[in-house]
DNA sequence: ATGGCGCAGCCACTGCGA
């Protein structure tokens, strides 16, 4: 069992090199966020010709979410309880003993922003929506784009950027109260140690530079920690290809017993 | 070996991303 998490900033934008993804790694299922279009503007057709179901969270010009599948897929939930005024950034679908949830946290803009209130409310909120939902028995996998930079290792600069957005102890705590619910980061868990990005910024060669954050993330169950059998960045995916332009996140792969 | 901002939308430049 391959479950991977994407942030594909634009679905429609990044098509042609998404789809060149699947093919080369053939996950059986996929959290897509940043998808910047509606539900009914999303490119089923496109995915299913590549052997993919669709469960879609989507909304115009920004944020957007979803959970694509080998096998058909049953919704479970559209949406975090709540928390719809955040945007569209939460769905979750479940393939057979699997539950699969894609999230995109709120970036947060700024310390100072409103929507940074909205960050750690948001957080907050899919905390309880975990505890309330998850059964530790079974697997279950949350992978998404969790904007928070949740320990030192998880960063290229952690005392330049010390308090700093995405690295804050507030941002930190909430990270640290999610897990608290029953989840585990599943790549921290098999590295302790691992120093591996996941997002690098467009501007000033920061690929090239591995100047990055490891902010996209496959959180488990129980269950799901128990199945693990490697995580990894599929850094490769960061690069140009074919002269189509890459996503600012790489893809994160988690493989299952 | 890497790559030097890119996306959507009010289509000319702005807001946003992290």
């Amino acid at each position: 069992m391959r479950i991977a998490t994407f942030n594909v900033n634009s679905v429609n934008a990044r098509l042609a090199y998404v789809l060149a993804w699947l093919d080369a790694r053939k996950p059986n299922a996929v959290c897509f966020q940043e998808l910047k279009l509606t539900t009914e503007d999303f490119p089923y057709d496109a995915f299913r010709d590549a052997g993919y179901h669709a469960v879609v969270h989507g909304q115009k010009s920004w944020n957007g979410v979803a959970v694509l599948t080998r096998e058909p897929a049953e919704v479970v939930q559209v949406g975090l309880p709540g928390a719809e005024h955040a945007g569209s950034r939460l769905v979750t679908a479940r393939v057979g003993d699997w539950t699969i949830a894609s999230v995109y946290v709120p970036n947060g803009k700024t310390l100072v922003h409103p929507d940074f209130e909205l960050k750690l409310e948001f957080l907050a909120k899919l905390r309880d929506h975990v505890e309330a939902t998850v059964d530790p028995s079974l697997p279950y996998v949350l992978g998404g784009d969790f904007n928070v930079v949740h320990s030192d290792m998880d960063s290229c600069d952690p005392d330049g950027m010390r308090d700093a957005m995405f690295h804050t102890e507030r941002e930190r705590s909430a990270m640290d109260a999610l897990l608290g619910a029953g989840l585990t980061d599943l790549q921290r868990a098999l590295e302790p140690d691992g120093k591996n990005f996941s997002w690098w910024d467009y501007r000033g060669g920061s690929f090239h530079k591995n100047e990055g954050l490891r902010i996209d993330l496959v959180l488990g169950s129980a269950s799901a920690r128990a199945r693990v059998t490697k995580v990894w960045i599929d850094r490769e995916w960061r690069k140009k290809k074919d002269e189509r332009t890459p996503s600012d996140h790489a893809p994160v792969v988690a493989d299952f017993d």
